[in-house]
DNA sequence: CATCTCCGGTAGAGCGCTCCAACTGTAGAC
DNA sequence: GTCTACAGTTGGAGCGCTCTACCGGAGATG
């Protein structure tokens, strides 16, 4: 019953017969195609939309052998990078009459492969990886069989293209950023081996030597979770020689980070400055206020499909193109603290100190028990 | 060249012929049929790897008739909502056997409507629109050609199925929780006509009206947006009947409601309690805390992609689910202040008062301008 | 030994469309 | 008046698969 519904859908046939001409006129009149007479236009529109006649598009891309479709797999649905990057793509693929299918990968590696698979059963005509946590052999397999670029993720030695932010220099915006607020110590909560995490470390690294601070760099291992974040800030903050600014690797761990140092009666960003990394609707937030580094993500998105297509049309091949982030200053960082205030600044840590091992907790819940 | 990479995929054809046997055998291998013996099975299977073939989705879709695939309609990949939503729908369908294609709607009902005649097109065995916003005219077309289900939005008297989180209940347990902590002036900042918000404000009301709380319900005008909750509470504790609890439409009113209220020196949960309603992310955050209202939202989605996969296969009906939400307590509500303290309570309200119609900005920004 | 069952396998007709070569008719060129 | 040009249209051969017969032969049955 319910899944008879379609079983007697009308094919081209039923409106050529219904519009007295041929099967090839209608399929033209579908394509609108130029070479139509406007009276026979007329007569097969007519036609089709009483039936109710809806292309078949899996008669059509076999037919026609393409698909004008392109496969997008995102790693995760949950992380709104991804829908931005979405949306850049849409954008892109939109303007040259391409259709997206959209798969998640739901952050397993198993998964992932499936949906690629289904993409390839499916002949999709190009293919886009975000935040793809497959081997770079496997993709570079699959980009034999099929253009594929890769979004967030640079894949050197293989046929892919790809499109990443510059995160070496997005971290180094962040460190001339406090720099330039008269910040020396300024610590790094790393991302661990996430994405994007290795740049963005080294690009830390790099640009406190420039700037003279390769004695007070400091980076402690964190994993782009809020909990690494804390347990990042307690470390730091554990120790004699506190720093005035942190850069996290995201705005995440940033937000993790912020709790702890407040929570050490420290104020942000008299006392201490953050700097986040991604600038998510999180960072966004009036109550965070978060300093972080932009990413041009649906610019991204933008890029990678429109190179994508234009390989696919042979108008060009696929590269590694770099997108250059940007500093988005909002309320979490400041001027550094005058030196004088630096007895105030250890005093403070030693409160904290005196529970260093305890599970962060909010401010809240010290008040309320 | 790069686009030409695919054009010679092998076929069907290719495989019977490499393994000596007919189309008929190698489909049936491929689909892996009990009637075929276990040397065959080899000898195809063998060829089949060998020449690197998979089978076209297309060719064998239009060929059986159905697609074993069901269309997923997201209104907006920027709400984790739907991450969740689609996991569930994801982890059902699997279980059955179905494939997903996604589509988003990116808020916009044109293209909402575009995704869902690509979805005809490519005659899906069912749909599932989540968050839809398009008109319950349209919707209800659309399942006369297929089974549709609507997840997070009822659509009554309409051949659809839906799946919702019943938000008028969901309501009523923020009320009654505030209500056991003592609290009696609560009041509830809205989401205006977004989806879910009139149920949400009914329960709250019904709930009051309930316990007795008629004469002090309050409800102020909002739209699900942070900034919507921080206008809501400014208009709150401008009057002289300041509450005592608020309760909002959704976690990102939460939020913004609770910037304000700590801007207003006052201390959450000690003088004002907060409850979101969604338990997202945001909500868990430890540096937010938020007591809120948990939507079982992967369970819907399974229960959206079960109830139409049975449909699909006449093996149940298309019906209305509600499900029931749940209370998660966290660090933002409390025992309403003893009435002693009400003094010092309106005492605050009026260093707030002293800049009623200033933009949100956080006590951070205060601090250092 | 004829007949009946199965089991494993096959031929061939579609599925609904596109594409190509070819055809028709009208118009302009000479 | 014949030739070319071209716009508009058509038949038919696929695209790569599934599905419905049907077929041949080994073993069971009487």
């Amino acid at each position: 019953m319910s899944n008879g519904r379609r079983s007697n859908a009308p094919t081209l046939e039923d409106v050529a017969q219904a519009a007295g001409v041929s099967r090839a006129l209608v399929s033209l009149v579908m394509r609108d195609s130029p070479r139509v007479s406007v009276e026979s236009r007329r007569r097969v529109s007519d036609a089709a939309t009483k039936l109710g006649y809806r292309p078949n598009l899996m008669a059509r891309n076999l037919a026609s052998r393409r698909t004008l479709t392109i496969g997008v797999l995102l790693n995760d649905l949950h992380n709104p990078w991804f829908a931005e990057v979405t949306d850049g793509i849409h954008d892109a693929a939109e303007r040259h009459g391409y259709q997206l299918i959209l798969a998640s990968g739901r952050r397993n590696a198993r998964l992932e492969s499936r949906a690629l698979d289904t993409f390839l059963a499916s002949r999709v005509d190009g293919i886009i990886v975000a935040g793809c946590r497959l081997p770079a052999t496997r993709l570079d397999a699959l980009a034999r069989e099929v253009s594929v670029v890769s979004v967030g993720r640079a894949l050197p030695k293989t046929v892919l293209g790809s499109v990443t932010t510059d995160d070496a220099f997005g971290a180094r915006l962040a460190v001339e950023h406090l720099h330039e607020l008269g910040h020396r110590r300024i610590a790094h909560i790393d991302g661990g081996k996430g994405a994007g995490a290795a740049p963005r470390r080294s690009g830390y690294l790099h640009t406190m030597r420039l700037l003279g601070l390769t004695d007070v760099a400091q980076v402690v291992a964190g994993d782009f979770t809020e909990e690494a974040g804390a347990r990042g800030a307690e470390r730091l903050f554990r120790g004699a020689d506190i720093p005035t600014a942190i850069f996290t690797a995201n705005d995440l761990s940033a937000v993790g980070a912020i709790d702890v140092i407040e929570r050490c009666g420290l104020v942000i960003p008299d006392e201490v400055s953050v700097v986040g990394f991604d600038n998510t609707s999180l960072a966004a937030l009036n109550h965070i206020g978060l300093t972080t580094i932009h990413q041009p993500r649906r610019e991204m998105g933008v890029v990678a499909a429109t190179m994508l297509i234009d390989a696919i049309n042979d108008r060009g091949a696929l590269t590694d193109v770099l997108m250059a982030p940007s500093l988005v200053v909002r309320r979490t960082t400041a001027r550094a603290p005058a030196a004088g205030s630096s007895a105030s600044r250890s005093q403070r840590n030693s409160v904290m100190s005196a529970a260093p091992t305890a599970p962060a907790r909010s401010p809240r819940e010290a008040k309320t028990s």
